[in-house]
DNA sequence: CTCGGCATCCTAT
DNA sequence: CTAACGATAGGATGCCGAG
């Protein structure tokens, strides 16, 4: 097999369209048709656009900004909060109806998916009309809108699927990349961000047709050795990677929240580390992985981002053994400087359920889980997030008083 | 020299 | 005039010390 066949889908303007669908179904304005925006909170200034309506965009308005330029550059600006319960149920409708046309479909994020439609020609002749058929589709059924890119790779129905927004169709077969592609800047390029389009166009590398004729050699030296190589072939259209139906387990786990007051002291920090560690060790449990390395991240004032890591000693999904690894590593790491962010990833999994303990360890640990389970159940049983959150803090902040008195022992009967 | 461990940087939605 | 700013995840890279 050689010619594949790949659309890529992306909904236009996705938790907005959402957003407006739903209000539209309850009699209320379409917030598609006026600047708005999804994002944080404009009273507070804080938090950042997450999507934009067309009218925004016609502002400068852009996807990643702080909502207070967003309001400089249109104060007219309405915005709608992120309700991702709601997107959820959207984007799980959308998936349902691309799946129906394709053999195989790749979720590649909420509102993105691959379709690998390579063979179809006998029942879809055409592919550009069974496009805007899935295109159509989703618009009648479910009220918004959707681009399709066609190319004979992921990466050519990605850039295709990008051009002209909204509710189109475009191919980027690989005699139009020079017409369609190469014109280009840099930065459009899948996987080039800024700091790679600063480094390429400070050498006078410009458009992705640059790109595609400068020496791979050259490129490495500018970009590294992988990306330079992958950048190349970006540029010329070149893409093994595989429609994947079957996603790869996760390789970590993490939790990061930005405060509205800075955090000042450790009695604080560790407030939020416990809460993140209850909430990652649950997510691990669910999924019944471990892991065998705690990472504490933070961002200062100054936006100076710092981590530390380690190691365990064996893999773990007991919250107070996570948390106590987090106070170390944090107090380990934190020279008192004030904090806007504070973060806990869990990496280095294990699906494995053996784990070689003394019986003493076992014992100690045995409760531990125990306490876990019955918070899971709980968590699993009742209330809303807010309310478990508060009442399991409280009863996880015993468990690790607990568990950390326990090491006092410890350490004092080995001496 | 190679490898694991670690910190940092980059990119995506 | 400038800076202003999320959560989550995956991958690359450079450095360092051990073997």
């Amino acid at each position: 097999m050689t010619e594949r066949l790949i659309f890529h889908i992306d909904v236009n303007s996705a938790y907005l369209s959402w957003e407006s669908v739903r209000r539209v179904e309850n009699g209320e304005s379409d917030l598609r048709l006026i600047p708005a925006v999804i994002g944080g909170d404009p009273k507070k200034r804080t938090g950042i656009v997450l999507a934009k309506s067309i009218p925004a965009k016609k502002y400068g308005v852009k996807t990643g900004e702080p909502m207070a330029i967003a309001l400089r550059k249109c104060p007219e600006l309405v915005s709608a909060p992120a309700d991702f319960r709601l997107y959820d149920k959207c984007s799980k409708a959308f998936k349902e109806i691309c799946r129906k046309y394709a053999p195989a479909m790749e979720s590649f994020s909420i509102d993105e998916v691959f379709l690998d439609m390579t063979g179809t020609s006998g029942i879809y002749p055409d592919p550009e009309a069974v496009a805007a058929d899935i295109k159509n589709e989703i618009k009648d059924k479910l009220g918004f809108t959707v681009n399709v890119g066609i190319g004979r790779n992921k990466l050519c129905a990605k850039m295709a699927s990008d051009f002209e927004k909204p509710d189109k169709v475009h191919t980027l077969f690989p005699e139009e990349i020079p017409e369609k592609m190469w014109p280009l800047p840099v930065g459009d390029l899948f996987t080039v961000g800024k700091a790679s389009a600063g480094k390429l166009m400070r050498a006078k590398i410009m458009t992705i047709g640059d790109l595609a004729h400068t020496d791979v050699k050259v490129l490495q030296k500018i970009l590294g050795m992988k990306q330079g190589i992958h950048i190349y072939r970006y540029a010329n259209g070149l893409d093994d990677d595989p429609v994947q139906e079957v996603p790869e387990s996760a390789k970590g786990y993490s939790a990061e929240t930005t405060v509205e007051e800075n955090l000042e002291d450790l009695e604080s920090i560790n407030r939020m580390l416990l809460a993140q560690s209850d909430i990652v060790a649950a997510r691990m449990r669910r999924d019944g992985v471990k892991c065998r390395c705690v990472a504490v991240s933070y961002r200062t004032v100054e936006f100076k981002n710092k981590s530390h890591q380690r190691k365990l000693l064996h893999a773990t999904d007991v919250t107070a053994e996570i948390f106590e690894t987090a106070r170390e590593l944090i107090r380990e790491s934190w020279k008192g400087q004030p904090l806007r962010l504070i973060g806990l990833a869990l990496t280095d999994l294990d699906d494995g359920e053996y784990e070689q303990l003394s019986l003493f360890e076992d014992r100690r640990k045995e409760k531990l889980r125990k306490l876990d389970q019955a918070m899971d159940s709980i968590r699993g049983k009742y209330g809303n997030a807010s309310i478990q959150r508060a009442s399991t803090m409280n009863t996880i902040s015993k468990v690790g008083q607990k568990y950390q008195a326990q090491h006092e022992n410890e350490r004092k009967s080995e001496h």
